[in-house]
DNA sequence: ACGACGCGTGCACAGGTGTCGACCCGTGGT
DNA sequence: ACCACGGGTCGACACCTGTGCACGCGTCGT
């Protein structure tokens, strides 16, 4: 255990990354400034030290040309690792339950949750 | 967007919780104190807050008998929802550099990746 | 070559969060 | 009833990290 998918998780744990995310996945392919001009809540600074982590997690992939950064998402990094790995324990998580006691169930008391 | 998949993400950002989702990975259900015995890079308090974290965010479910506190992966939880997030961005980004002039594309230049 | 522009970076600061020790509550045993 | 034990919670502290500002470096236009 130990793998990459930590990098993912750590990645995606933030609120303006998943947003840098979501924009890259929609576009396919956006500069820094174009990230950043949709990421209104913070300042361009702010998406540069993201893109960095998204970068560095292997995340994103950055493309140069010319003075400008053009950010995609990374199909084969990390992000593929955090989805097999999710796979991996809710089909463990599976077969444990079925060699278990654990009772059935389907809600929880799971405090303030909901699509908000 | 912007839904309980990032409850998931920011629970599972974290060393300790991943260890402590692993271990009920194994086991289907253990109670806290066997968890806080696995981890021992952590106290028992830490361990706690940790459980605490993961029980409000919807990744595993409690079940108490007597004086303990038996812990499981909440199947139907958000760990699935981050997986269904992970599945359509992922599937999201391959249509759009099939229509986006992104060059092809396999490996990049993350820094210090590698399985550890 | 010089200025405008894209964009990453070092620094300082503030808010978030993990960790621990002490404490409290509830349950089981005697 | 009393005590031992499981285990969550509160307060304090240290550290991590996100943010903005100023700045530096490289690239394009003239």
């Amino acid at each position: 255990m130990e793998a990459n998918e930590n990098l993912a998780f750590d990645a995606l744990s933030d609120r303006v990354r998943r947003r840098i995310l979501a924009a890259l996945g929609e576009e396919g392919e956006l500069s820094a400034s174009e990230i950043a001009a949709r990421i209104d809540s913070v300042g361009r600074t702010s998406v540069s030290s993201h893109l960095r982590v998204l970068r560095t997690s292997g995340v994103v992939v950055e493309r140069r040309s010319g003075r400008n950064r053009f950010y995609s998402l990374d199909l084969d990094g990390t992000v593929r690792d955090a989805f097999v790995y999710l796979q991996s324990i809710l089909r463990e998580a599976t077969t444990s339950i079925d060699t278990t006691d654990a009772p059935e169930r389907h809600d929880a008391d799971r405090g303030d949750r909901g699509v908000g």
